[in-house]
DNA sequence: GTTTCATGTAACTAAATTAGTTACGAATCT
DNA sequence: AGATTCGTAACTAATTTAGTTACATGAAAC
């Protein structure tokens, strides 16, 4: 949705025209992006004319920050201790705490420098490349 | 309930036992270890005196073989087409299948370097200190 | 100022996943 | 032979998620 709103131009999009380029709901939509807004990712406005759109530019909108604003675990696995006083579990969690801080340090740099610029631009070439391949055949 | 096998000092401990200590029920346990046989990192066995124990020594099962053994990912997101045909889902899915690539390799290489040996040896570590505590109050 | 359009959000339904349970056959030891 | 334990199917219940409907709120157009 990110890299339509970032090839819309400028144009705010609707949760409508949204929710159509990936098979789904408006609320749906409205729902899943809207964590986005606060991160100033997006801009959503209302009435005539309103919709979606990029709250930056493109390439000062990384995939890290995405995934931040969203609320998603860059790991797989929950260090909430399930039974306080278990003394394995504390052994388990004590380990995959000092796994999980380095591994998102990690993970967060590497998708930080990822941006929707990058992803945008691949959209752009392979559209291109259809593009070319069409008026080829 | 690997660390436990661990400290069992080579009994075979049953699905009944094992499920007590994580509170839940032996066919609970047997679903979830099932897949840990294949991989040579328990085996279990049937009848009177029967159960599960590691199979090999403790120092020689890393985090990432359980987790893979377990057919759990590394990584919380899938690079799974879901619209085939969609430019922009290829854009995203390549970006994202690089990252996975490198990052997986990464977390592989850290969870390899931590064994069952030494989450045994922290369980024991903080049992010894529960024990001192006790002694000394 | 009324109409139209679009978001924000609550409430409900349906589907998928997961944990838990019961039951019983197969294998193994005493 | 009898007791024990895993292997596995089948069922139930709880949780999560996607999808849907409905309607209030806000903003532009006329």
């Amino acid at each position: 949705m990110l890299v339509h709103m970032a090839e819309a131009g400028g144009r705010a999009l609707t949760s409508e025209e949204l929710s159509s380029f990936i098979h789904t709901n408006p609320v749906v939509v409205r729902r899943s992006i809207a964590g986005l807004r606060e991160a100033g990712i997006v801009a959503s406005s209302r009435g005539h004319g309103g919709g979606w759109q990029l709250g930056r530019a493109p390439d000062q909108i990384s995939l890290a920050e995405i995934s931040s604003a969203l609320g998603e675990t860059l790991l797989p696995f929950s260090t909430e201790p399930e039974s306080p006083g278990c003394l394995v579990e504390q052994a388990v969690i004590a380990a995959l705490e000092d796994f999980r801080t380095e591994a998102e340090r990690l993970l967060a740099e590497k998708l930080g420098r990822i941006t929707l610029a990058d992803l945008a631009a691949d959209f752009r070439r392979r559209y291109d490349e259809i593009g070319v391949t069409s008026h080829a055949v």
